[in-house]
DNA sequence: CCAAAAGTGTTTTGTTTACACCCATGA
DNA sequence: TCATGGGTGTAAACAAAACACTTTTGG
């Protein structure tokens, strides 16, 4: 490959846009997962390895624009929720030159996406990887950091801010709510107290029962009443779980 | 995918570091101070206005170490603390061009430096400007909105996080500590309960009375005992104040 | 009527808050 | 010995954790 004069190699760094998307898997037990694309393109920079979704910041692009617009190319997804992150741009990051990434945390309801999981991807394509499976993989770049740095601060931040429900579908179970924060805090939650924490801030809605056949009572189901939680945030208050 | 494509070719745009430096006045009452710098170079943008300490990213510079060059070169102060804080890249921003900003927050013990108050400046040298005065004063570029968020992670982050000592002289005294507490928050923050929660943690090791002449009883000294404060992390504990 | 999963009430435990009191120093 | 600010003990109020129990469904 040629490094040089051509594109890269410019005595001002280069700015992209890294998004780590993550969606979750509602089967038992639930699964936590990130949306990685297969590099392509032979010669270029990490063919054939697993990569965040992102590009190149366009002309007068907002860094947020650029980063949506890469998840709208690359991913075919729609965030529930997006946030700058952190900016990484330590030297040798990029083999091409002196590449400095904005990087991007997104939540998207997975069952509102048509991607398929599995690892066999073709190139350019796109999958569902679960986390877990993420200590055996390197990724491209310093994604394996960036990746890092996402978890931990959906970790600490779904402990004040509701952005677990981001992940769950439009309607759900107090008890699903609580699977997906043991799962991602990775310690178990008392059931009675969990449901009256979180009921206790106001800011569910009940809606129907559901009505799958499995065993056992059905379980109401709830909905996130966003203007409710802006009055939460007035008053001072958040959303601890 | 962009990414990787040679006929890519575009306008970059420009990064820079711009750094949010906090002090504080040991004065009663204690004040929260943050260092500007005044613009000179008749014909450039914002002349005359106050910045942030800040400049261009070097070529192959890692962006936390053009942070604290510029810190060393505009302002003099060497940081107790620096971190990333966001990245700033909406157009117009600028009036120069298309100009990415990394910010960071630096936290600097104020009696370890030695510039002047006073808002009488020369183009080119620098103040310490109290923070509750900047409601009144426009900063360049969108600087203001840079150190909002600055203020806003230096208030929430010091609630879990022992940062705030990094603004106290090297030993300090309780009452000290809890002022600034006091008035980062802004509120009152009972006397005993406070010494109870800050020493519970066992993360200070105290010291040697004071002697200055002062009326009422001489308040014990304490330092921050980083060793202990890495022993709290790894039971899982923090720095709740 | 039994298993399975959802929903609820109440006691126990620990933490936070409030408040009162004592101590050491300089004038 | 008094004013001033620093250091401490303890009971009340509150919130978190633990646990046992009731309800609703499908088979």
């Amino acid at each position: 490959m040629k490094r040089g004069s051509y594109t890269y190699d410019f005595p001002r760094p280069t700015v992209t846009v890294d998004v780590v998307v993550f969606g979750v898997d509602m089967t038992t037990p639930l699964e936590l997962k990130v949306l990685l694309i297969k590099r392509g393109r032979a010669g270029t920079a990490f063919e054939g390895y697993w990569a965040l979704p992102g590009g190149f910041v366009d002309k007068d692009e907002d860094l947020e624009v650029a980063a949506r617009r890469e998840l709208r190319e690359e991913a075919k997804a729609e965030p529930a929720y997006i946030e700058q992150l952190a900016t990484f741009g330590k030297p040798g990051r990029d083999p091409r030159g002196h590449v400095i990434s904005v990087a991007f945390m997104a939540l998207v309801r997975i069952d509102q996406t048509e991607i398929e999981a599995g690892d066999d991807a073709e190139p350019g394509s796109e999958t569902w990887m679960p986390v877990d499976n993420l200590t055996k993989i390197d990724l491209a770049f310093d994604h394996d950091e960036i990746l890092s740095t996402a978890l931990k601060r959906l970790r600490s931040k779904m402990r004040w801010h509701p952005i677990g429900i981001d992940l769950m579908p439009e309607t759900f179970s107090i008890d699903d709510l609580r699977r997906l924060y043991e799962t991602l805090l990775g310690r178990e939650l008392n059931r009675r107290n969990f449901r009256r924490k979180v009921l206790s801030h106001d800011v569910l809605s009940c809606a129907e029962s559901r009505r799958i056949g499995g065993p056992g009572r059905p379980a109401e189901l709830w909905r996130f009443d966003r203007a409710a939680y802006e009055a939460l945030l007035d008053e001072g208050g958040d959303f601890e779980v």
